[in-house]
Order: structure tokens, then sequence, then C-alpha cells
DNA sequence: CTTATAAATGACCGAGCGGTCATTTATATT
DNA sequence: AATATAAATGACCGCTCGGTCATTTATAAG
């Protein structure tokens, strides 16, 4: 990796727990330049403008709970463990594995009635989550461990929206006790579609 | 109604969209100059600066939202039709109540680590929430319509987690498709704790 | 070591920001 | 109608914003 390259790497990785925290609009070139210890020229060597870097930081963000997940699910066969492991990942939103919290929610509400590029973004990150969440319940059916008449295409909708829901209320409350209620229920959501040996 | 009352109310009615969607870094004191057609001297004589007015727009936006609301749910006295009606309010997140959709996501995302007082107002209005669904359940486990043994606290956290996580996701994917599998889903889980006559 | 290129600097720019205030205009009470 | 008070005005303030650029410094290939 190039000098430029691990500068603008090094960039991204200090500016985006500014950006998750303080939002686009909130967040000024002068923070960045703080956080990275650049001079303002430096920055705009590496970025176009301040949007292009909060884009980076929203990829980066992303890629960074893949990650997340990967390591926690990639090693684990069974599908309903699986999905046990997913939630786990989003058991503590006051940790978050973002600094500042969930990227999709900080970014996809700030962006929604005002940056389109990441409104868009976000959506499409959205969308391979829910994704992800299908194949692993249809695996599951295939695999007779679920039901077969399991409606998991709005499972895997509820799946998702609940747990931004609970990330959103715990961190408004500081606190993430509620997220235990939330996982709880899920589970024996999961649990009420497993085929009993 | 005196003049100043007046203004003061209309002030904060032309500027609920404007924070609700552009959020209170994005909102700048010009945008309200214009939709208020005021000069900003006359801003500040109603408000004290930009983030009282700010607060001023989310006790409003709030205001509304509970409006609604009792609209659509003080005339009906079955516990399950009320929480039905609930659900119904939230049916269409691309055509919110309060333009610009639901305060408490926008105040309360971008509060989270900005503005103290805007998040502990947007976390009170939630436990009140929280509060009136429980008691409508515990209302229709006294009268013998809901099962005795529902976790009805756990289910009033799902139950506004997931409408709010339901919002996210619409807005985000700019339609309100994904909101009639949820709030199915919902439909579902109340309809299995009901007491068959 | 030379040299071409890339990276970093910081002074600088115009614009727009939140906020102020002396003054003018409208309102409401007597 | 007179008058005290409230509301509205808009020019103005200091400041920070996002962004630029001529210049200096560091890097890396031959």
């Amino acid at each position: 990796m190039s000098k430029g390259e691990s500068t603008k790497q090094m960039i991204i990785e200090r500016a985006t727990p500014i950006f998750n925290k303080k939002g686009i609009f909130g967040t000024s070139m002068s923070d960045i330049m703080e956080a990275a210890k650049l001079s303002k020229g430096s920055l705009y060597v590496h970025f176009e403008d301040k949007d292009s870097l909060a884009f980076a930081v929203l990829e980066y963000s992303l890629g960074l709970q893949n990650k997340k997940l990967s390591t926690s699910m990639d090693h684990i066969d069974d599908p309903y463990q699986k999905l046990l492991a997913y939630l786990d990942v989003y058991r503590d939103p006051m940790n978050p594995t973002v600094p500042g919290g969930c990227p999709m929610m900080n970014f996809g509400m700030e962006a929604d009635d005002n940056f389109p590029l990441v409104k868009e973004r976000v959506n499409r990150a959205i969308e391979m989550r829910h994704k992800f969440l299908k194949e692993i319940i249809k695996d599951g059916i295939h695999k007779d461990i679920f039901k077969p008449d399991w409606n998991y295409q709005e499972f895997a909708t509820v799946m998702f929206a609940l747990v931004q829901g609970g990330i959103m209320v715990c961190r408004i409350a500081g606190s993430s006790a509620k997220m235990a209620a939330i996982i709880n229920q899920l589970k024996s959501l999961i649990q009420a579609q497993l085929i009993k040996k």
C-alpha cells in the first residue's frame, strides 16, 4: 500500500466515529483535520469534497459490520445457530461494532431527505442483509430444520426491522436493556419454527 | 391567543417539516425565515436560539402524533381493536403524520450524540408510548380478551421497536411496502394471544 | 544521487452561519 | 385619540464553513 493509500485509509478510520456520531451536516472538515492530524489541504488531496469522504466512511462502516457478522457467523453450519449468532452480534447497542452506533441507522435517517446517494447505498445494504437472512432460513428449510411453511420472507423483514428498532430505542434510552427483550422474542419466534426431532 | 402567541405557533408549524426533513444541524435560520416569511430579528423575538426553536418543533411534532393516535383510538373500547388501530396509524410511512417522517426517529437519532435535552425528550416520549401500549394489553387481560400469561411487557417493547424499524426501512427504501409484512406479523402475534370464545 | 511525481502545507477566499440591536411599526388598553 | 407595550424589521457582527492553490517537503523509481 502506497503512502497515499495508507493516508487515505487512516483518514477514513479516524473520520468514522465522528461522522457516525455527529452526522454529515454536523461534522466539519476541521473536525476531521484534528482527528487525522492533517492540514486541510491534505484532506483534499485524498477526497474531492466532504460528501465523498462521508460516502467513504459509510462504505468503511458497512464493511466493519459485515466483517463482524462474518467472524461471528461464517464458522457456523447449523442455520438455527447461525440466526442466534446474528442476534448475538446486536446484543449490546451501547457498545456497537462501529463507534457511534449503527451506520445504516445514522446515515440512513439523515440521508433520507438530504443525501440521495447515501440513501441509495444504505438501501442496498439493507437489501443485502435481508437477502442474507432469507438465504439462511431457506437453507434451514431445505435441511429440514425449519418448518417448510414458514413465511420466511416476512420473517426476515421483521427480524431486520426489529433489531434496528431495538438499536434506536436502546441508544436513545442510553441502555441496552430492552434489546434483551427483543432478542428473547425473536428467539421464541425462531424456535417456534424448529422441527423437533 | 395574542398576536405574539399566534405568530410563535405559525413559526413552529412552518418549521416542523423543515426540521423533520433536514435535521437540526441541517436547518438554518434562513430556511425558517423563508418558510415563515418573517425577518431574522422577528424569529428571535419568539425564540431564544435555534435549539429552543428545534425543541418547540419536536414538542409540536410529538403532539401531532399523539393527536393522530387519539383520534384513531380513543373511540375504540375493545383492546384488541385498539391495538389494530394503533398499527393502522403506521401503515404508510411514506405519508407520515408529521411531514418528513417520524419525529422520534429523526430527532432521536441526530440527538443521540449531539443534543442531550432533545434526546431526553424523545426518550420520555418513547417511554410514554411503551406505557400506553402496556396499559391497553393489561386492560385486555383483565377483560379476558388476552391470555393472562402473555408477556405483555416484552411484547410492548417489540411492538414499538418493530414499528420504528419498519418506518426506517420503508423510508430508506422509498416505499411503504415492507410495512405491510411487519403489520401482518404483529397482527398474528396479537391474535395468538386472543382467548377464543 | 537525480529527478519526476505524489503528498502535505497553511494562508486565503467568498459565502453563509447563528445571533444582536437600534429603530420602526402594529397592537391593545385606557 | 393618546399612549405604553409588543412585534417586526434589516443592517450588521464575528465566526466558521467548505473549498482552493502556490509552494514546500517527502517518496520512490531509474
